[in-house]
DNA sequence: CCTATATTTGCAACTAAGTTGCGTTAGCAA
DNA sequence: TTGCTAACGCAACTTAGTTGCAAATATAGG
């Protein structure tokens, strides 16, 4: 909710996610910019940005939190079901752009819905 | 691989397995179970009997890990994508028998998929 | 039934992701 | 420039899951 102040962590985050068009896993970001500051403040300006709809975040293949700019998504409102795919080989994610079709479920209701999928990105395909 | 013993154990887990239908958490089982065997035990166990086919397993929406029975699931291969649904007020999981279709992704190959929807259930409706 | 062997178990110590509390620092608006 | 509030660093903590090893136990073979 609150306004992101524009500190050197968020601009330095928010420049690892300019580089690559990937998704970028925490202990990525933590290995990365350890000299630059500390772990607890990642956790919390990565959970701030995620608030404040530029980043959003979901689960890989060891539960490990990973984190990935907003594109088409709106604030506050990620309720696009854009799957995640993972490479087994070298581990990098990216945001998919298809759609995956969640069926209506009897008695149940459906707020919110994570697709993860895993295989062999072209780069580790030969 | 191996063969499953038929250990007091092994027989305890299931036992757990039998009585709900639902999936349970690995943290649940070790509350449960604690008084009669070692939460290292437990990990050890469910492992194996996913290895031979009894049980299948899946991240729930912490990261943390989920067992189910095995039901149509042929052993060795859970390339079956049923969706696990989870509660967001009760926390309970089920397997759904939906079938999410995993569409195409070009220049990717998918050799798994896992897919969680998070809602309210039948009971927690009100 | 009894023994040999390989598997399973308990324990204790460890690893690592993520969290919390608090005193200090630094954006930003007036 | 000043003052308020949000953000930061640090250190200690929590907890899911793992590892190594010695002791216990299931199963096969006799």
């Amino acid at each position: 909710m609150g306004v992101v102040r524009k500190t050197k962590s968020v601009k330095l985050l928010l420049e690892e996610f300019e580089k690559s068009s990937s998704a970028i896993s925490v202990i990525t970001l933590i290995e990365r910019l350890d000299s630059e500051m500390n772990k607890t403040t990642i956790y919390r300006a990565l959970d701030k940005l995620e608030d404040d709809g530029v980043l959003h975040s979901f689960l890989g293949k060891n539960g490990h939190k990973w984190y990935a700019k907003c594109n088409n998504c709106s604030a506050h409102h990620h309720h696009d079901v854009h799957p995640h795919f993972q490479c087994v080989d070298c581990g990098k994610v990216d945001c998919l752009s298809e759609t995956v079709v969640i069926p209506e479920i009897p008695n149940r209701k459906v707020h919110f819905s994570q697709v993860l999928l895993q295989g062999t990105c072209e780069q580790c395909f030969n």
